[in-house]
DNA sequence: TTGCTCCTCACGTCACGTGAGGTGGC
DNA sequence: TTGCTCCTCACGTCACGTGAGGTGGC
């Protein structure tokens, strides 16, 4: 019996945590996983058997595809909330996978369908407004809670004494997504009077002449709704025109009633 | 009617393929999604309303987290064969989810159980054997496969008159995994005489001591099967000894008929 | 002396994001 | 002239892999 080592080089240490020799020293100098003793003469690293343990924590979140910043985050955590850390972060992984799946069905149907759902675009001259509007930076994850200011908006001006002259809308001034906050601007067009409130503003909406096709209830899904703003800007493009604002979608139908096939919105673009 | 333009520069392009200018200047040096035109006094790009429809589909697969290389692999092929190739590709991404699943599953059990099952460690001497071999280097996910080498293995054994003398067991070279492919060897150890034939080949296995665990038929399985040679390690370590040849699982129970809880196998390390 | 392990740069990978510094058209 | 868009480097991100060139112990 040579004795009882009680350290492991980063070869030896690596063999028995399954982690290469560069992955262990990027652990080092993330602070992640720091050698118990460094050999002063040779800069050798040293690893304690009972830094083993760690180690194989920190392979068994990599291999759940967890990053070295998250793992940092929990791997200090007493094990009952690491779990909880862990299933909370992996609630989100299988959000992205169901996410990645639907679109695969969207692709499928784009790609068997063939000739992708006609959309037929009209255009309108829309005179100009006064609106009630309620502007924010969101996310996609957040736009669904951002619609739900629609009833407060409504009610403000219900409230106000001042007449609802057309359907609500919702003005996108930027793209919104994942990483993409918009802005998006919630819309209500009416006559009278309504004075400021909170973040609740007035202004006037400009004349404009409009290119929009009408969508079903089951259209507004994404991704699907992509294919009308893209019929939409097709026929612009096709057409010689310029879009001049935002894009917009007009909700003229009464959401908790409308049947999924039936005409539930207009994807909108102003246009020259 | 500023007269319809035939092309789109890089900006109004990208806003609606809902592309950055970054991601189209690099699929236009990677040959994926070319400019139509490049204008040779400013270098302006200039896309074609055309390739509107390729760049949308390029989002889509990016948007399935397929890389750009598969990609560009896929897009020229007719819709049915791209669909087919997205499909399989799918499969490929299912399959890692499910065993990423499988292993936040394994990870709860350490975490809960608290307390890792307890692997009692033995040690025993094992004299030389001669053993007819099968070597060869697999990748985790030809593991299995191989391992249906045996019963091919085990015929030309009897079939030379030999008598086999104990289980038979795989000792792993080096790493298996999705990157690592071994060396794993088969082994059946036995009297007599047999000849070399093909990749089949006869060595003496030295004499050694060696400290193993015995796991159930569930216990095999990945990756629980790391907890017992992380226990027969641990108990190397503590203990001070060095193995000295290759990891190795004996399998003497009868695979088809051992129930999931009783003695299947024995992880074992040959040490000095 | 040869082989093996360890060390520290430094560059490559992948799909971009983000300036920096400069040009061109309205 | 100001703003906007475009251009080409070039560096940063993330988690390493892969040499390059050198050292140290058996």
């Amino acid at each position: 019996m040579a004795g009882t080592n009680a350290y492991l080089t980063i070869g030896e240490f690596g063999r028995q945590a399954r982690l290469s020799g560069k992955a262990l020293r990027l652990y080092d100098s993330l602070g992640l996983l720091v050698p118990a003793r460094v050999d002063p003469g040779n800069g050798y690293r040293l690893y304690a058997l009972d830094q083993l343990a760690r180690a194989r924590r920190i392979v068994l979140l990599r291999g759940l595809g967890m990053s070295l910043a998250t793992i940092a985050e929990l791997i200090d955590l007493p094990d009952a909330d690491l779990y909880d850390g862990v299933r909370a972060w992996w609630r989100h992984e299988e959000h992205q996978h169901e996410s990645r799946r639907s679109l695969l069905a969207y692709l499928q149907n784009v790609l068997t369908e063939g000739t992708t759902t006609m959309y037929e675009i009209q255009t309108r001259d829309v005179p100009e407004q006064k609106v009630l509007t309620l502007q924010r930076r969101v996310l996609v994850d957040a736009l669904g809670g951002f619609f739900d200011e629609m009833p407060g908006l409504l009610k403000h001006l219900e409230s106000s004494g001042a007449e609802l002259t057309g359907p609500a809308m919702a003005i996108y001034h930027g793209p919104v997504n994942e990483e993409a906050d918009g802005p998006v601007e919630l819309c209500l067009p009416f006559i009278g009077t309504v004075e400021p409130l909170g973040e609740y503003a007035i202004r006037i909406e400009p004349a404009h002449r409009e290119a929009y096709t009408r969508i079903t209830k089951a259209q507004v899904a994404f991704p699907k709704i992509l294919e009308a703003y893209d019929a939409v800007q097709h026929w612009l493009n096709e057409n010689g025109h310029q879009m001049n604002a935002s894009p917009r979608e007009i909700y003229f139908a009464d959401w908790a009633t409308v049947g999924d096939d039936e005409p539930a919105a207009d994807i909108t673009y102003p246009f020259s």
